[in-house]
DNA sequence: GGGCCATGTCATCAGTTGGTGACTTCTAGG
DNA sequence: CCTAGAAGTCACCAACTGATGACATGGCCC
């Protein structure tokens, strides 16, 4: 939001990078890449449209830019082991979906059928999740294990774009919570 | 595909109509609905475009259409209770995505991050998938447990969507098929 | 202070999209 | 056979998209 030590706003082309990049990234996760115009991320960073192909080449080269700078798995990775359910499954059930920590997920997932950026979703979310996951989960079957968590944790945040809240109270959504937590410490720790 | 009793093809609205649902069907579970043009569903039906407006209203309307005539959740509603997540699996994790089974949920996840998709898509898998299988489930938290099957459900075909088959062996597939039965048939059966 | 390059602004392009209305053509009913 | 209306064809529009290149301007180094 306020970069570090530069006068105010105009012509500084750090600033402007980095407005655009949050821009585009709240963009991103909110509308999808296809519903996202290069106007809309300019109007919001409060710049002109076409510094975004001046400094980034392109709309789609922005994205891969975002997926880059885009928080990952990690955080959940280094936390307790033993809590890795619960924390996941308040992040997916219970907190409200404007945390940053979803934004990496919700990019994705509304992003996932435009063909321009699913070659960078699949590079960068291997890179960023499933290997990251494998290596933590370790064992012969962390691949297979990595997939059901995926499974689970993409299917509960699809569910919640879908459907947002309104079909759960929130009565439901812990007992959602407890029971993903118990499926995604079961992938974790025993044997598939 | 066969009309009934009509000449052949031409001068035939029914079979017309007909044939832009299952073309329009086929391209918006392929490529989703934002990346579907009207130009490409009424070529590959063999007609014109304008018929696509003249006879549905619209893309839009055309869309809720497809999701009326989809093949929905009853199949394995109908089937062996006992076999249920077994049956499920295998359609998720080990048959090709080709199959008409899948065709719904390729729908719902490749338009959900289309606006106006959307709304379409709420409406008419609370009516085809959650209610029937709420009813199908039974007790007091059947709400619950019919979100953890969609989200095994839907998180699964994500996977599938995203990576196609190749990060996973065939070996890793079956095991990953046989955990998500065991899970699935968890929610069906246990309290969760 | 002056030149120069980085930075920002603007008008505009070419392509694509969904949609519409006038036109043609075929078929059914009298 | 001949007309009326259904069915299909065609040209075109208006809106929007991402992108580009010419132009203006500000700040830094010499």
């Amino acid at each position: 939001m306020s970069p570090p030590m530069t006068p105010a706003r105009t012509r500084n082309a750090a600033a402007t990078r980095t407005a655009i990049l949050e821009a585009a990234r709240k963009r991103f996760a909110h509308e999808g890449y296809d519903q996202t115009g290069v106007r809309e991320i300019a109007s919001d960073a409060g710049v002109d449209a076409a510094l975004i192909s001046r400094y980034f080449g392109g709309k789609e080269e922005l994205f891969g830019e975002v997926l880059s700078c885009a928080p990952n798995i990690a955080e959940f990775l280094d936390g307790d082991r033993d809590s890795f359910g619960v924390r996941v499954a308040q992040m997916l059930a219970v907190e409200p979906m404007r945390e940053e920590k979803f934004e990496l997920f919700l990019i994705m997932l509304r992003s996932a059928s435009s063909p321009k950026a699913a070659e960078a979703i699949r590079r960068h979310s291997h890179d960023a999740f499933y290997q990251p996951l494998e290596t933590w989960l370790g064992g012969d079957d962390a691949a297979v294990r990595a997939r059901l968590l995926s499974c689970v944790m993409m299917g509960a945040t699809m569910n919640r774009v879908i459907y947002e809240d309104y079909l759960l109270d929130s009565q439901q959504r812990q007992e959602l919570c407890e029971a993903l937590a118990r499926t995604l410490d079961n992938y974790v720790s025993g044997p598939v």
